[in-house]
DNA sequence: CTGTTAGCGCCTTCAG
DNA sequence: CTGAAGGCGCTAACAG
């Protein structure tokens, strides 16, 4: 910039206003300036320096607690991120993707704390990790989706103690940054949506009945859930879902009993194999709770690999209505995926606007097609199915 | 970072030290440096001005010409991303989704020219088009993505011309910057794909095709395309698809016809629509050559609106084989998605490290399912489908 | 309409 | 092992 200021003998400061504040000068100069910059083979202000200098970035962080290429592959996540992205595009801001290295020897904190962004997204994180702790300790604004309610947050020593003077009193050109956390929640009636699903079961009759788990926490490995396992799930998500089944069971007749897996990533090849182990080790089971859509595309696969027909032999419920779950007739819990997207969007533009604005409780809805009926005839139920070839 | 010097009576390069290079210091300092820097809500070096005296940013921009909801909406373009991502992330490196603003009035070049990025990864622009001359102006490491060869682009004037000395002689601690525009490309046999898709096609006797396209350009929306039209194709896949699809027509029996129509979006409704219409308009049409798997999944269900049974009556081939294609029985035009992504952050990565990684042209095969037979015997092609309901 | 000034927060050479 | 100094590239106030 010095440069094209000098060639033409003007200051940097024209030449910087050039760019910025057109009716700071004539359009002639202008025009000028713009020109020789271009001969000179200067590309305009440095964004980063000019970050720097504004204190803004136009950068919005999705913190993601797993291989990036996970979020991209899950349909549920690629709807979110679609519709958060597209409201914070209103505000030109861009999304950064955060995503844990890949790599175990690299910490995983570096990239949540290394960031240049504006304001900080967690889409899916353990509830009370070291994670969250380092996303809140950069006192940007936050926002948390699928998360606890920020009341049940542990509280976070983050007010500076500033030693004598307030840092930036000598500046009063810059917005005096504003050092509270400011952080605002989104979540979903996860508990609500399990509940009416297991219901649902018990209505239709069924009384031993499968879960296959979205992960409990981050590498985990999947495998059958213990109660020991239960008790520490750090996917918030995971841990209301299961929660909801738990209080249908609890609210209808005793005697019905859930088989719990926990599938090792959110697939469908995933879903059938714990659907295949599931339904071959507990041959009694004749419905099947799953956490997500995607995972119930497997087990309608399952299903068919072992001749069970659908729902006359086996019942199966989703979770989330997968754009794609209609055509496969999937009884599910709905939700308001791209809703959410949008209402994280707006949350941060808040925040970022200096507001606070209220956490949000979005509702979830039952959707009955045709993948449920009621439980098989004893003498049909007590067909076993045949082991795999 | 002043503060907690002082604080401690050390200097600012200790704290930076303690963070930056615990070497530098004795181990029981570093402890005290990060106490008082926690004690005083000190978060460690804010990663912009450290970005900024580093010259790196951590951050490579991905720039997606259309809403960014769509990239999330394309199972392919999802599946590249991801596997971007994941080469990239072996590199710490973040991947930052520059679209261009949903707002028409805003400036389509401010994400590229703005964003503070250490390379940029072109995903999908037109040929030729002010976004690519925006990002080529950069000047900086950039991987063109399914774009014409390098060769073939306009060259670019960005040598800076120094006025009298270089701009860093007195810094040699900063790496000398090196200005000349280093891009490389990595690209898929676009036409070739489509030359086999359509050759198999006319193998079968088809002698009336119909063409569902991908967008031929930025914001066009979709319909049937005119000759006129076809020749100012803009984004290139959807140009060398095309060809692929002439060249294969060119070289077979005289007398076969090609129906083309846009689709407005790649989405399996926007192909449903498509199909429908063409399907309608011209009753001759046998055979559906579909640009992308979402958009024959499309063609798959108006098929199925109209009562045209395939591959008996109307036979249907997509492009790209999506992991839910085989189970469609989708004959389709199979392309190394994720290989290109892995491609793409290694060339990245390579030009990164000052090498200059040549331009990688990836095969495509014909993948022949179950979606397309023979034409069918003419009594049965005399068969007008019935109108809709 | 133009120029001067004073940093944004950090890192790194170099001298002690 | 520690401290002082200079500057990365830019912008906003203010003075002319």
């Amino acid at each position: 910039m010095r440069e094209v200021a000098r060639a033409l003998g003007v200051s940097v400061a024209t030449v910087s206003n050039a760019y910025n504040r057109p009716d700071q000068l004539s359009a002639g100069l202008r025009e000028r300036v713009l020109d020789t910059a271009r001969t000179l083979g200067y590309g305009g202000p440095d964004p980063l320096a000019r970050s720097l200098r504004r204190g803004r970035t136009g950068v919005i962080g999705v913190v993601y607690d797993a291989p990036l290429e996970y979020a991209f592959a899950d349909p549920a996540a690629a709807l979110f991120l679609g519709s958060l992205a597209q409201a914070l595009q209103a505000a030109s801001l861009n999304l950064l993707l955060l995503a844990s290295p890949g790599d175990p020897q690299a910490d995983p904190l570096a990239p949540v704390q290394g960031a240049s962004v504006d304001g900080l997204i967690v889409y899916s994180a353990a509830q009370d990790s070291e994670l969250l702790r380092a996303v809140l300790a950069r006192s940007l604004p936050t926002v948390l989706v699928d998360q606890p309610m920020l009341a049940d947050q542990p509280v976070l020593i983050n007010q500076p103690i500033l030693v004598d003077q307030p840092v930036q009193a000598d500046h009063p050109d810059l917005p005096a940054q504003d050092h509270r956390a400011q952080a605002s929640g989104v979540q979903i009636d996860d508990a609500g949506g399990a509940r009416l699903a297991a219901q649902h079961l018990m209505d239709l009759g069924h009384t031993h009945i499968g879960v296959l788990c979205l992960e409990l926490g981050p590498r985990q490995g999947g495998g059958p859930v213990t109660p020991e396992r239960e008790r520490r799930v750090a996917y918030h998500p995971t841990a209301e879902r299961l929660r909801g089944y738990r209080e249908a069971l609890d609210a209808g007749p005793s005697g019905t009993r859930l088989f719990l897996t926990e599938a090792e990533r959110n697939t469908p090849s995933d879903g059938a194999t714990c659907a295949l182990n599931l339904l071959q080790s507990e041959p009694e089971i004749t419905a099947l709770l799953c956490m997500s859509d995607v995972l119930a595309q497997g087990a309608l696969r399952a299903a068919q690999t072992l001749g069970l027909s659908v729902p006359h032999r086996l019942s199966v419920i989703g979770y989330d209505d997968l754009p794609g779950s209609a055509d496969l007739k999937l009884t599910t819990v709905w939700q308001p995926t791209s809703e959410k997207g949008q209402r994280v969007g707006e949350a941060m533009l808040a925040l970022l606007g200096g507001q606070t604005p209220p956490d949000v409780r979005l509702p979830t809805r039952l959707v009955v097609r045709g993948s449920t009926a009621a439980r098989p005839t004893t003498s049909a139920q007590a067909t076993r199915p045949s082991p795999l070839p």
